[in-house]
DNA sequence: ACGTGTACCTGCACGC
DNA sequence: TGCGTGCAGGTACACG
């Protein structure tokens, strides 16, 4: 599910909705089989600790607490919301409430994901969360000022790879997955099948700034619901109805009215406007 | 050392 | 109505 603007949206809303001093007062794991098993003993010693901050790095969200960090990565359906004025019972939950972070002041944070391919772990200090091998091989922020076309150009081998394999090469840039890369490429005018030895330096510059300007836009309007994902107060982002060719097979593009292309990159379905995009 | 394909899991839309 | 098939926001790992 859940690309950069997705992520950074659920950072905000629990940020906003987590009172600073938040006490974690008890963890409650209803399953513990996730993509990996979660290390439920690690993660039972920030109870009785404040959580910090939360914030995102790449697709990943990082719980800062006074003793240690808790990672979460939600992989496809993956999904953290808070509840207010929560019982001290959890039988009212949803089908699929995988772990429960219980807070002072009857505040819940649950965590769901009915595919199960996301993940949480844990690191006691920065140290170990910065040599944390998630972390190891990951890309810059899209939004971080090494992100340029010069960066992009250095990162090319001699491949013959496609343009959009590239963008959602995590190595290469973090955040961007399956439906942004199709938008990015159509802002950026370049054919999701070009291979990056064709790239010319001012479309480099181009798709920095695409990546930038559209991943902005989708942040501000609450990321993309297409089918799971929700703000983390149930609320649905509206990027989706902005979506200028992923989903769009056969229809008209909003540009130019020619049928938007669709094919297989990687496994993964791939949208383009044939006219639009060079 | 790289790039590509597969597996992981559940739910849903679709065609027969 | 019911069943089989394919597809869905990601990525770790095996393999060439």
């Amino acid at each position: 599910m859940p690309e950069l603007p997705e992520v950074e949206n659920i950072k905000i809303g629990l940020s906003a909705e987590l009172p600073k001093d938040a006490k974690l007062i008890n963890i409650i794991f209803k399953r513990n089989d996730l993509r990996f098993i979660i290390p439920k003993r690690a993660l039972k010693t920030l109870i009785g600790t404040k959580l910090d901050s939360i914030s995102r790095n790449a697709k990943y969200l990082l719980f800062a607490f006074s003793n240690g960090t808790m990672i979460s990565h939600l992989g496809m359906t993956g999904n953290w919301r808070i509840i207010k004025n929560a019982n001290k019972k959890i039988s009212e939950g949803k089908k699929h409430d995988h772990v429960y972070l219980c807070f002072n002041n009857n505040l819940q944070l649950i965590y769901n994901d009915p595919r199960r391919f996301g993940y949480l772990d844990f690191a006691k200090n920065s140290v170990e969360l910065n040599k944390h091998p998630y972390f190891a091989k990951l890309g810059p922020d899209p939004f971080a000022v090494e992100f340029t076309a010069e960066y992009l150009k250095q990162k090319v081998k001699n491949s013959g790879r496609t343009i959009k394999a590239f963008l959602m090469d995590q190595s290469v840039v973090v955040g961007i997955g399956n439906i942004y890369a199709s938008e990015i490429l159509f802002k950026a005018k370049i054919k999701p099948l070009r291979k990056l030895e064709k790239i010319k330096t001012s479309e480099w510059q181009d798709l920095v700034k695409a990546c930038q300007s559209l991943l902005q836009i989708a942040i501000d309007l609450g990321g993309s619901t297409i089918r799971d994902y929700r703000k983390s107060d149930g609320s649905s982002g509206s990027f989706q109805d902005h979506h200028s060719v992923y989903g769009k097979k056969d229809q008209a593009c909003t540009k130019c009215g020619s049928k938007i292309q669709s094919a297989s990159i990687g496994g993964r379905s791939t949208y383009w406007c044939p006219k639009c995009q060079v």
